[in-house]
DNA sequence: CTCGAAGTAGGTCAGCCGTCCCACTTCGTC
DNA sequence: GACGAAGTGGGACGGCTGACCTACTTCGAG
C-alpha cells in the first residue's frame, strides 16, 4: 500500500495511543507500534526519525483532544438563576460528567497520567508536560468563566486561582478513582468540590443574566441524567 | 561479603527505591538496582525469585514509609480555639507540610506516582494499588480526627468522606505542582482546600477543649514557617 | 577437623529493543 | 515508455533485558 507520510505519519501516532492505552507506555514499542497500525518496521523509520519523535507526536495529539474532551464535558450548561446552589449545580454537572468519562474508559485516562510522567521525565525535550498542564488550565478557566456566566454571577477570587483549583480536583478525583475504583465516593468528593468552587462566586449586580437574554425560571435542573 | 538473605533483600529494595527515584521505574533493571546496591547480579537472584517479586516490596515498602511521613507532616499540630478559623490554620498547616515535603523532593513524589500507576497495571499482582490508597486514607482519617479533636470541634459530614476529599486534595495538589512547578500557586490551592475542609466541622459542644485540658487563648498561630 | 548449608562469582542464554540498510516496487512527470 | 523520486520489504545489527547455571568460597554445627 502506497501512503502518503503525513497520513502515516498521523496513523501510526493514532496506533500508538491505542497501544498505550492498552498495554502501558512501556508497551508502546515501535514493533507494537507498528503491529497495531499493520505496517512493517520499515515504515516507521521512514516516518519517524526515532521512537522519541513518536512520543513527542502522542503527547502533543492526546493532549490537544484531552483538552477538546475536557471542554466538552464543562461546556453544555444550562442557564440558572443566579443563586449559589446554580453554581454547584452547573460545576457539579462539569464534574460528573467528567467522571462518566473516567468511569467509562479508565485506562485511557490511566495513559494519560502515564503519558504526563512521561514527558514530566524529560521524554518530551521540551516542557510538553507544562504545555499539557497549561491546556488543562486553559479549559478549566474557559469553563469557570461560562459558568459564572450562565448563572449571572461573578468569581471573587481571580479566575486563574479558581481554575488551577478545578484542575487540581479534576486531577485527584482522576488518581483517587483510578487507585479504588468507588466511582459513588468519587461523586461525592466531587459533590464537596463544587460546593467549595461555588462559594467562590457572588451573585453579579452587573449582569443579572447571560449575555443573551434567558427566560429566568423556565429551564431548570436536568442535571440527574442517572449517572452509573 | 556475606550478608544473610533478609538484609540483602532489604539492601536491594533500598537500592531499587533509589533507582526508581532518579531514574524511574523504567530504569529499574535488575543490572541498574544490583549496581546501586554493589552486588554481583547472581546475588539478587539469590535474594528474589524475579524483578516482579523485588517490585512488589518496593511498592509496600514505599507505601508504608510514605505513610509515616504523611502522618508526620500531619500530626504535629498545636492546640487552636475551637472558632472555624483555626480549624483553617490546622489544616493548612498540614497541607503546606505536605507541599514543604513535595517541593523538597520532586522526583520522589514522581516517583510514587509512577509505582502507584506501575501497581495499577497489574505489577503487583493483588491489589497493592488498593493497599497503597487505604493506607493513605486511614492515615488522613487519622490526621482529620486530631485536628477536630485539637480544635474542639467535630465533623458534621462522615470522617470516611472527609479523609477521600483530603486525599483527592493531596493527589491532585501533588500531580498539578509536578506539571507546572508553581509553589506559590500550590498555596493558594491548598489555601482554598483547607476552607473547604474546614466549614465540614462545627464547634463540638460536648468536648470544647481537646482530651487534655488546655489554655484555650494562649497559644495561638504559629503557622508561618516561611514556606518557601 | 569435617561436611553440608549458605552465600558468591562470573559467564551464558534466549529474547526483545531501537535503529539501520539495501534491494525492490510503485508512482508522477516529461 | 523511461527515469528519478517516493515509498515498501525483509532482514540484520549491536545492545540491553530478565533469568539461569555451575564452580567456588565461607560459615557454623557436629
Amino acid at each position: 500500500m502506497r501512503i502518503p507520510v503525513t497520513e502515516r505519519r498521523r496513523a501510526l501516532v493514532a496506533a500508538a495511543i491505542r497501544v498505550i492505552v492498552r498495554d502501558g507506555v512501556a508497551g508502546a514499542t515501535t514493533r507494537a507500534v507498528v503491529a497495531e497500525a499493520g505496517m512493517k518496521l520499515a515504515s516507521f523509520h521512514y516516518a519517524f526519525d526515532s521512537r522519541d519523535e513518536l512520543m513527542g507526536e502522542v503527547v502533543a495529539a492526546v493532549t490537544e483532544q484531552e483538552g477538546t474532551e475536557a471542554e466538552a464535558a464543562f461546556l453544555p450548561v444550562a442557564a440558572l438563576g443566579d443563586d449559589e446552589a446554580s453554581m454547584v449545580q452547573v460545576v457539579l454537572a462539569g464534574l460528573d460528567r467528567y467522571i462518566d468519562l473516567l468511569v467509562a474508559d479508565p485506562s485511557r485516562e490511566q495513559a494519560l497520567l502515564e503519558l504526563s510522567l512521561y514527558a514530566l521525565r524529560g521524554g518530551g525535550a521540551d516542557g510538553s508536560a507544562r504545555l499539557q498542564h497549561d491546556a488543562y488550565l486553559r479549559v478549566a478557566r474557559r469553563a469557570l468563566k461560562n459558568g459564572a456566566a450562565a448563572t449571572g454571577r461573578r468569581w471573587t477570587t481571580p479566575v486563574e486561582q479558581a481554575a488551577r483549583l478545578l484542575v487540581v480536583i479534576l486531577d485527584g478525583l482522576t488518581t483517587t478513582w483510578l487507585a479504588d475504583r468507588d466511582t459513588a465516593s468519587a461523586r461525592q468528593s466531587a459533590r464537596f468540590a463544587a460546593i467549595a468552587l461555588a462559594r467562590l462566586t457572588e451573585s453579579d449586580p452587573a449582569t443579572p443574566a447571560a449575555d443573551q437574554p434567558i427566560p429566568p425560571s423556565s429551564r431548570t435542573a436536568r442535571t440527574e441524567e442517572q449517572p452509573a
